[in-house]
RNA sequence: GUGGUUGUAGCUCAGUUGGUUAGAGCGCGAGAUUGUGGAUCUCGAGGUCGCGGGUUCGAAUCCCGUCAGCCACCCCA
């Protein structure tokens, strides 16, 4: 090793073949499956205008990657000591989505159906499940405040996990009309609901003493957070409280029955502040975080529009879909790999090489031709086990193709060329 | 952003309380043998021990920093 080759930065990877072929043929399921509920595709860039990203949540202003102004822009700023930066990576689709709603609204049906799959960016510290690097797959509605879009987003979602790994989810859902009026009703000043709801959320992680203990911790005085918590526990009649929310829930959970496993859970708070209304979150015992999340955002477009727009979207995190596949050793069948090696142990015979991996690729196979002669043996071996290509076609001095099974070492008649490409054709054409 | 932990050949890993030229298996290369099909045998190449400082007569080993991986916290998908 002359010299230490640069790695990726922190929390961002290579993908290689083997594991970007995985990577794809999940994107195309989910895509599929998106497909079948109308959501048409969209893509968005990378970057965005650090004030479209800005302003929603300060938390997610430290994550955001900035990218400083080019050339005098850059040199002006520092002398006037503004801002460095115009242009940041997006840390979720949501916003750009909503931007890319204010922005070709004319173009687009009034009830606009959308999916949204691409990485975004965010400079958190990495760990299991977590990079800073990662892709999100979104469907988002914009244009109806009907809870019958939550039903159809969460069932869009729910058809994901269900596809892939069968009944062993759950789909939670609250509302922050809710939790904002359970946080009123305990004597909670309107200053201090953010950091009481980062403390409700914890419940599955450190109990109901936890949270508690948490809650002292956080300038909420006993009495009201012994009111909260017990409100909680029982939350009685949710009309009482807040009936928009407790009707919107109710018709959620009643389109969604019998479809997808849909528990209200009090808990549930979701970090972005955009949401307005319901908000849901996919959990599984696998893993401890959340594994999609969404929710209303009927305030976000008309930050961008004048007027608002209703809308709702959920947001499925990919590399933990993937990462919990793996774990159950889900296979993903991914296309796109070869499928017949042409060997080359001569020279003199590059020519028909090629020809024979013509005739082949004519076929639909996927085809690699050995670039030159080499000994016949370390090619095989290469094929097979570096490349993991099933069959060989090895070209016979008299002009014909043997075709060769590589894993079971088996080899057929001698072929013409012609019935050698239909033989291969249809072993890949079921 | 905070804390813990790991980093030795292309890969998986050994390396004693600090002690000569840092090892193995697999892979790779050459040769022999084999019926030009993966075997077998012989030989070989490949490492500034993540990087940079420090302690020491002497550091892969101890200390500090840094980079990267993993884990947890924070927060989140």
């Amino acid at each position: 090793m002359a010299v230490q080759p640069p790695q990726p930065p922190n929390g961002m990877r290579d993908h290689l073949p083997e594991d970007y072929r995985e990577r794809l043929a999940l994107a195309d399921r989910i895509r599929g499956i998106y497909a079948k509920y109308g959501y048409a595709p969209i893509e968005t860039p990378a970057l965005e205008k650090v004030e479209v990203l800005r302003g929603s949540d300060p938390e997610n202003e430290k994550l955001m990657f900035e990218v400083l102004k080019r050339g005098e822009k850059l040199e002006e700023a520092k002398g006037a000591g503004e801002g460095l930066s115009d242009l940041a990576l997006r840390f979720d689709l949501t916003l750009p989505l909503a931007r890319f709603y204010a922005a070709n609204r004319a173009k687009l049906p009034p009830i606009f159906r959308c999916q949204h799959i691409g990485p975004v960016w965010r400079a958190d510290r990495p760990q299991k499940g977590r990079f800073r690097e990662f892709m999100q797959c979104d469907v988002d509605v914009v244009g109806s405040a009907s809870p019958a879009l939550e039903a159809e987003v969460i069932l869009a979602t729910a058809e994901v996990f269900r596809t892939l790994l069968g009944e062993g989810f759950r789909v939670h859902l609250n509302d922050r009309r809710l939790l904002t009026a359970f946080l009123n009703q305990a004597g909670i000043p309107d200053e201090k609901h953010p950091t009481a709801l980062i403390a409700l959320d914890k419940l599955d992680k450190i109990q109901e003493e936890g949270v508690r203990k948490e809650l002292a911790e956080r300038g909420i005085p006993e009495a009201q957070s012994a009111a909260l918590l017990a409100a909680l526990q029982a939350p009685g009649d949710l009309a009482k409280l807040h009936p928009e929310a407790a009707a919107a829930m109710a018709s959620i959970q009643k389109l969604t029955e019998g479809q997808a496993k849909v528990v209200f859970d009090p808990h549930l708070v979701r970090g972005q502040g955009y949401y307005t209304g319901p908000i849901f979150e996919v959990r599984m015992a696998e893993f401890s975080g959340a594994m999609a999340g969404g929710g209303r955002y009927d305030g976000l477009i008309g930050r961008f529009l004048g007027t608002p727009v209703p809308a709702v979207g959920f947001s499925i995190g990919f590399e933990r879909l993937l990462l919990v596949l793996k774990e159950k050793n889900v296979p993903l069948a991914a296309g796109g790999s070869p499928q017949v090696f042409v060997p080359l142990t001569e020279a003199a015979l590059q020519e028909r090489a090629f020809a024979l991996g013509a005739a082949l690729r004519a076929k639909g196979l996927n085809v690699v031709v050995q670039p030159e002669p080499g000994k016949l043996v370390a090619q095989l071996k290469t094929a097979d086990e570096v490349l993991g290509i099933p069959f060989a076609a090895l070209l016979e001095a008299d002009g014909k193709v043997v075709i060769k099974h590589l894993k079971t070492r088996t080899s057929g008649q001698p072929l013409s060329v012609e019935d050698a490409a239909e033989d291969l054709g249809k072993r890949f054409s079921a």
